[in-house]
DNA sequence: GCTATTTGACCCCT
DNA sequence: AGGGGTCAAATAGC
């Protein structure tokens, strides 16, 4: 074991190198950009901001995809020291109470939907209230969590502006692929800027239409994105693909889907399992820089 | 009787 | 300390 905890330590420090180099690449890409734009403004040569654009992209591509491997690092470290892990806890008054660990926040992505159904089964195993906001929050689990060991949750609230509108946030993935045929209209948006974008599930389509955009031309656009169709063949649960994350990746892939970030948490965690869509879906739609918290053991 | 939902308690995390 | 995520007993629905 000790010479396991040495080259993984070795290995993930080569990662935080990496990761720190482009991290600080970017940021002075970016930085160089901008100074380029103040001198130059708009008639700064199109090839020389496409090559800077691509430089600071890639760079953020390999920080994340440097990212996505750490984390499952520390994932799997992180459950090596659960089971050695001999923190105290004061014994529960009752048998079975506190011995659940709360989650770290895996994959996380927020939805805004006119329904809270998405096709999975979920079965709902909590409400509460929170502060300042006039609806509870639904926390539902996996109906599949305990035969497939399925770890996806997700928590539905009603959205503060008085429409019918609930704000889905999905906390880890479906490893039990429980997807059913009937998808309903689904809405990839943000509170704040409402960029919305409908997919409807009717065969193997989804539209994404833009209502308005504060950035630039106020012109709707559309796009269509093909929805992947994906059997059920995976027989043990890490050979499968999740759809919640595909069907994310599929949304905004290729598109300008304007994702207006929940907090940096919820993006940044995002990530690991979706790093095919983190460049341009980043860049292009002016999220703010991403605020990496590295835990000690991690760097 | 089985399964899903409700709800108050418990406990993690900031 | 308090907000919020999870647990699990009680309850409801079929």
């Amino acid at each position: 074991m000790g010479g396991d905890v040495s080259a993984w330590s070795q290995r993930l420090s080569g990662k935080k190198k990496k990761i720190i180099e482009e991290l600080v690449q970017g940021q002075e890409s970016a930085n160089h950009l901008q100074i380029l734009f103040q001198e130059t403004g708009r008639h700064l040569s199109s090839s020389k901001k496409e090559a800077l654009i691509d430089k600071i992209l890639r760079s953020f591509d390999q920080t994340l995809a440097a990212l996505s491997s750490v984390d499952s690092a520390e994932v799997s470290t992180a459950s090596n020291q659960d089971s050695a892990d001999t923190r105290k806890k004061p014994a529960a008054s009752k048998e079975k109470r506190g011995c659940y660990r709360r989650k770290r926040a895996a994959q996380a992505w927020t939805i805004v939907s006119d329904t809270m159904e998405d096709g999975h089964a979920w079965r709902k195993y909590g409400q509460k209230e929170i502060l300042n906001s006039k609806h509870p929050r639904s926390y539902f689990r996996c109906t599949r969590k305990y035969d497939k060991g399925c770890q996806a949750t997700k928590q539905v609230q009603r959205m503060e502006d008085g429409s019918q509108m609930y704000r889905t946030t999905y906390i880890g993935t479906h490893t039990c692929m429980s997807y059913s045929s009937k998808t309903p209209p689904l809405i990839v948006t943000n509170s704040e800027c409402w960029e919305t974008g409908t997919v409807d599930d009717g065969d193997s389509e989804i539209l994404i239409k833009h209502q308005h955009h504060e950035h630039s031309d106020p012109t709707p656009t559309s796009l269509v994105v093909k929805k992947e169709t994906k059997e059920e063949t995976s027989t043990t649960p890490s050979d499968v693909t999740d759809l919640d994350c595909i069907m994310w990746k599929d949304i905004v892939g290729d598109g300008e889907l304007e994702y207006c970030s929940e907090p940096a948490e919820m993006v940044s965690n995002m990530y690991p399992s979706c790093t095919e869509i983190s460049p341009n879906f980043e860049m292009d739609f002016g999220i703010k820089p991403l605020e990496f918290e590295f835990d000690e053991c991690a760097l």
